[in-house]
DNA sequence: GGAATTTCTTAATATTTTCTTAAGAATAAA
DNA sequence: TTTATTCTTAAGAAAATATTAAGAAATTCC
C-alpha cells in the first residue's frame, strides 16, 4: 500500500513541524502550507489524502479555505482551533469539515483521528465507486467500475493487463503511447530493454476486440512511435 | 421534534452531573447509568439516541460495554478516556465507537460532538430506510430483515459471514469487489496480507447456491480483480 | 462445560494470465 | 530491389491467481 499524503496548513511553523514529526513516525507522507491559498495550490498539484487545517490564519482563514476546498475535493479535513466558538461551526454541516480538535491538542489523539478519517474515507470511496465510470468509443463501451467491455451487445472478456492498457489508451484518445510509456503507466515500473511484452498484449486485445486484427478499428499502430486510439 | 435522549455512563457522579447540565441546557433529555451493566439495562428499557461512555469503570469497562451494546444497537457512542493508549483502540474500527474525547474535556466541545453525531445518525438512518430489504436476482431471493435466502422453493442456509458477503454483492450488482474491499466492507477491518479467507467464504456460498459451482450463475469471478454478481 | 457450528488457516491442485522466445510479415530507407 | 528496422503472430514456459479440501481455532448454543 502506498503511503498516504497529508497536507498540514498552519501559519505557526512550530505546530506544523510538531504534527509532521508524529505523522511521519506513523509512516505518512507530509506536505505543508502556511495559508489557505497555498493549500489550494498544493491540492491542485498533489494527490492529498487528508488535510489538517488551522482555523486562525492570516489571509484566507481556515473556515473559508475549508469551504473553498470542498467545492472541488471530497478529501477529509480535520480542523484545529483554539476558540470555543468555532467548535459548533466546524462540526455543524455548513463548513464540510469532517473532524475537529481544539488547541492545544494531544498529538497522539490527532494521529488517531487522522487514521480514523482515512479509514472512513477509504470505505466511503468503495461505495462511491458505484457510480459507473464509462468510456465510450463508437460502439465500444468500457466500464471501469464493473470491469466490463462490450462492443454493441457482445461482451468482451479482457485480462487485467489487457484491460489496463485499453483503458490507458481509451482515456487518452488521440495521444500516441510508446511501448515504453505504456509499460511505465500500466506496470508502474521502469522499462528496461526491448522485450515485446507490450506488443503481445496489444495483439491479444486486438484479437478480442477487432473483427479484422489486420485492419484494427480501435488500436492503431503509429509506425516507429507507438500505439493510439484515434479521436 | 421530540427531545433526543442521551445516556451518560460514568461511575464518577460529578462528571455525569456536569455533562448533564450542559446537555439539558441544549434541550436534550438525559438519563444516567454508573456502569456497563446498568447501561445495558437502560438501553433495553428506553429509546436512546446517543451514549456517552467512560472507558474506565469498575465491573464491565467501557470498551467491553461498547462492544456489547453494538451487538444489538447501532446507536452512536462517544467514549471518554483519560488514557492516551485508549485513543487508537477506540477510534479503530473494532470497538464500534463513533467518536472519542480525552479527559479532562471541554464541555462545549462534547456538546458539539454530541450534536454532530446525532445529525450523522439521522442522515444515516434516512439512507438506511431507503435500502430495500428484499433483493431479487432471477430466482434467488434475499430477505435482509429475516436473513432468509431462497432459490425458488428451496431455502438456503447461510452463515452470517456468508450472508453479509452475498448481500454486499447482491446490493451492488454489476460492481466488482476485490478481495480487499469485500474484507473491508464485511469485516469492517483493514485488510492486511493475503490469506484467502474471503475466497473460502465465496466458495462456501457457491457450494450452497449453485448447482454447478464450477460454472456459477450468481457470483462470477473477475480474474485478477475480484468477484461480482452480474447485472 | 461440552457439542455443534462457524470461521479461519494451511496447503495441494487447477486454472488463467503473463512473459519469453522466435519466426514471419510489413514498412521505411538505401 | 534490397536491406534493416519495426511490427505481428504463434506457441509454450513461467508466474500469478483461483479453487478446493481438510482440519484447527474460535465462537455460539444448549
Amino acid at each position: 500500500m502506498d503511503k498516504e499524503t497529508i497536507l498540514i496548513v498552519d501559519d505557526e511553523k512550530e505546530i506544523g513541524d510538531l504534527i509532521e514529526v508524529y505523522l511521519k513516525n506513523e509512516g505518512f507522507n507530509v506536505i505543508k502550507a502556511s495559508n489557505g491559498l497555498e493549500a489550494l495550490e498544493e491540492i491542485k498539484e498533489f494527490k492529498v489524502d487528508l488535510i489538517i487545517l488551522d482555523v486562525m490564519m492570516p489571509g484566507m482563514d481556515g473556515l473559508q479555505a475549508c469551504i473553498k476546498i470542498r467545492e472541488s475535493n471530497p478529501v477529509p479535513i480535520i480542523m484545529l482551533s483554539a476558540k470555543n466558538e468555532d467548535i459548533d461551526k466546524i462540526l455543524g454541516l455548513s463548513t464540510g469539515a469532517d473532524d475537529y480538535m481544539s488547541k492545544p491538542f494531544n498529538p497522539m489523539e490527532l494521529v488517531a483521528r487522522v487514521k480514523s478519517q482515512i479509514r472512513r474515507a477509504k470505505r466511503l470511496n468503495g461505495a462511491m465507486a458505484l457510480q459507473a465510470n464509462l468510456i465510450e468509443i463508437e460502439d465500444l463501451l468500457i466500464n471501469t467500475s464493473t470491469h466490463e467491455v462490450r462492443i454493441g451487445e457482445r461482451e468482451i472478456k479482457l485480462t487485467p493487463r489487457e484491460f489496463d492498457i485499453l483503458v490507458l489508451l481509451a482515456r487518452n484518445r488521440g495521444m500516441v503511447f510508446s511501448i515504453e510509456k505504456i509499460y511505465q503507466c500500466v506496470w508502474n515500473e521502469d522499462f528496461y530493454e526491448s522485450d515485446n511484452t507490450v506488443m503481445v498484449h496489444i495483439r491479444k486485445i486486438r484479437e478480442k476486440l477487432e473483427d479484422e486484427p489486420r485492419k484494427p478499428r480501435f488500436i492503431k499502430t503509429v509506425w516507429g512511435v507507438g500505439y493510439k486510439i484515434e479521436k
